[in-house]
DNA sequence: CTCAGACGAAACTGGCGGGTGTAACTCATC
DNA sequence: GATGAGTTACACCCGCCAGTTTCGTCTGAG
């Protein structure tokens, strides 16, 4: 609605655009309800039901904004995962000319594994692969947009230090996937099974990070001489 | 009922011991059929009904045989972990004194990468994951005895070279995870998300276990000098 | 003021699937 | 050839849940 002649802009898959405001806070509310209650119990056991109860709205809302019950899940993951992503994004951003390379690294270490094991990133990957059958297409797309991307930004990374000379290598791709890895490989593995639960504390993550740097440098460190 | 004066042997949990051939042949159908649904199909997406067609049998006798669907599930589940446990308890058993520690090394991490990469322990491991919510001690046993299994072994074929001077290292444990994650790491996150078909072909295995190989040795390799 | 369209509460439909009850059948054993 | 355990076919109950319908209410536009 609304300009004097001017086109009428429908903004739907950008979310909050210029619509009615209730219908704004009725979809902030449903997104926020159903986000909670899809990560926290997965597909099958978030009825609709429980949505509408807790987003404090009627089931029928939810099918007049979301369609179907498989449209309002991808819409939430697609979500979840895109502030996933700007968060991965923003790993390698600080990643400036630092002196000591093991330490750059054992900075970039610990914040990927902070990240990792973040409980929000934690749900999202169980959530995403527990559904991966029933949703392969969202699956691909999560994959594609926050692991892949992470091991991107580290090969680009790497690549930069080895043509200044700090590290020593011929495939930074490579690299990035054993860099990744030897940082978060086990308890990633480990928390597939047993969740959050399975996160080790501050100082264990610390010895990780430092052992898995420790490992990189030794293979792809620049000779001292 | 009963024989004169001896005690009455229940001996259900060890499966095949000395029972009516109807139940061994009626058990057996049943699990064959519901190990191949539940890995195809998962826990929520496989009725009994399914399985008791599949295995040609009423659905009355699954009851009879095994109480309930979440104990028919754990049944098969610890099963096909067993089989998996032995594949893995075999990892290192030929793991000898080659000349060769780079050869050795580099055919350890093809079969371990294999062995991760076998539709059988891919369907297993993507099921398990997926139902730990609902299943939580199943999960825990499974990676208790399945993935802690392979890197102890591991561990312990590294201690053994390190105390031969093969290899160099303080903490076998930590070295066992470095390698286990540098062979399996990025093709295990892939595969949690697009399943099978995410799995390399012969060729990309091998540059993934040299490569792995050689970064491990470079870390972890005896001084040459 | 009126009308349209969205919202809300609640009841409802329809299908699915776990689990049960029952009566008849098979077959080894005594 | 009778007994009894195990199996079968089949009907059935019941709860859950996606999705719909009804009806009443509110709000904002003209």
């Amino acid at each position: 609605m609304s300009g004097t002649g001017g086109e009428i802009v429908v903004r739907i898959t950008t979310g909050d655009g210029d619509l009615d405001p209730r219908i704004l806070r009725t979809r902030a509310a449903v997104v926020q309800a159903a986000t909670a209650l899809f990560l926290e119990n997965g597909y099958v056991d978030t009825s609709l039901d429980d949505v509408a109860a807790r987003a404090g709205v009627s089931k029928k809302t939810i099918y007049n904004n979301f369609g179907d019950k498989e449209r309002l899940f991808t819409e939430i993951v697609l979500g979840v995962t895109a502030t996933a992503e700007e968060f991965a994004a923003g790993l390698t951003s600080s990643f400036g000319d630092g002196r000591d390379i093991a330490e750059m690294l054992h900075g970039l270490a610990r914040r990927h594994l902070d990240s990792v094991t973040s409980p929000a990133v934690v749900r999202l990957r169980r959530l995403i692969s527990a559904e991966s059958r029933r949703f392969p297409d969202l699956a691909r797309e999560y994959y594609r947009r926050a692991p892949v991307r992470v091991i991107a930004a580290f090969s680009a990374a790497f690549a930069d230090l080895a043509a200044r000379g700090s590290l020593q290598l011929t495939d930074s791709a490579r690299a990035a996937e054993h860099f990744a890895f030897l940082v978060v490989g086990p308890v990633l593995d480990r928390i597939m099974f047993e969740g959050a639960a399975a996160v080790p504390g501050a100082d264990e993550r610390d010895a990780i990070a430092r052992a898995a740097v420790s490992t990189f440098l030794a293979a792809y460190g620049a000779r001292p001489a």
